[in-house]
DNA sequence: ACCTAGAATGAATGAATATTCATTCGTCAT
DNA sequence: ATGACGAATGAATATTCATTCATTCTAGGT
């Protein structure tokens, strides 16, 4: 997670003129990943080019090809690190042994999915960008389905686990599961699409009254 | 409504050469429109070239230019053109003075919402294709939330009228009718991008379920 | 039957941009 | 210190694609 992009890397101090850094491979691809996906929040998927990413990395012309061999590549990995990323996070959360107490483990997920600043919100921007052109591209289709569906699981073990704990009756764990990620994802794109119309806040209170229909006992 | 479009129009009927056929402005632009939307639902939003349109509808090269300027007003007419066939199709039924059991109106949004065959698919494409941009571009965002806005208001009225004849307590009409739209948003997303998980059936059962915690009386 | 306005065509153009690769230059093992 | 490996550069190339416009053709009016 540590973030050098958009430095401008090692310059002879008084010309400003760049001074070239040999790294690892791995250091390398981080760093035009990260500039891809600030470069599709600000431009939108269709209109990056290898240019805008790697000069936004602060690198030469050819280098993301020299790492990835094509921009397809570039843009798949780049779908499949944001996907993890943000699939991880929740997962972490949830199987957290971390946090004992159910309800406030309910609320640390909240708080994962709709939280966090405008990183966040460069990721959700990255996200629907793929997810808007995942109907019309397999190789898409197949990294956020599998990432998806693992979350999913988590989750419905999840709400199975707080149903017992609750002895909730009329519950299907697995429904519940599927219209809570279906919320969320819903208040994401509203979010970004109409921030006017939806705030944060907002969307937190929304997506707490779900919850709370659904588990009384552990949400306020 | 009349889809015309993918007809190979008026060959000559030995040879299948292609006779030039003159129609007018708003038909031929409604063409392009329509071709438009086969191509993002098949290719992707960032995919999609002048020459796919053009072919798919069966036309000349330069036509698109000569009816919409350029491919950023085509592409911005579609928008509108799904964006509001969309979201009069919910508003014709809310307002529907046609069904006066408001039980019954409420399934038939919900059918409207998540039924229909694959050209519903292909909308559904397109719609999200947009959503994905709209981050990055003001003028998708503008449309999208103009059109959203409107239905919002509606579906929090629609729910303001339920919950009067219901005599629902500790309800609020707008969070309600916000979590209900990003639930549907969310189910949309589903269907789309793993159609394998989610299936139109559970998708409508998963909307009926929340439907029937928030008015359990209109829903059976 | 003939004209004419303007709709439609599609080859040509030029701009944008992904990709290549000969060259340059750090870095590290010796 | 030195050499060699290979990372990084960026100018050159090749391709893709939106847009233009001279030409062709259709349809409605006379």
């Amino acid at each position: 997670m540590t973030d050098t992009s958009g430095v401008v890397t090692a310059a002879s101090p008084h010309t400003g003129i760049k001074r070239r850094q040999i790294r690892p491979k791995a250091e390398r691809r981080q760093q035009l990943i990260d500039a891809a996906i600030r470069c599709i929040a600000q431009a939108g998927l269709s209109a990056v080019t290898m240019q805008m990413v790697t000069s936004e990395a602060g690198l030469s012309a050819g280098i993301a090809n020299l790492h990835f061999e094509s921009k397809e590549n570039l843009l798949r990995e780049t779908l499949r690190f944001v996907a993890e990323e943000y699939h991880d996070g929740q997962i972490e959360i949830m199987e957290g042994s971390r946090i004992p107490d159910l309800g406030e483990r309910l609320d640390a997920l909240l708080d994962f999915q709709l939280g966090r600043g405008v990183t966040q919100r460069q990721k959700m921007s990255v996200w629907f960008a793929y997810y808007g052109e995942a109907g019309a591209r397999p190789v898409y289709q197949k990294i956020v389905s599998t990432v998806d569906r693992l979350a999913a699981q988590k989750l419905e073990a999840f709400f199975t686990e707080i149903i017992l704990d609750g002895q909730y009756r009329d519950v299907d764990a697995r429904d519940l599961a599927t219209g809570y990620s279906a919320l969320i994802d819903g208040l994401h794109l509203g979010l970004l699409v109409t921030p006017r119309d939806l705030s944060k806040r907002r969307a937190r209170s929304v997506a707490r009254a779900f919850l709370r229909r659904a588990f009384p006992q552990h949400i306020s």
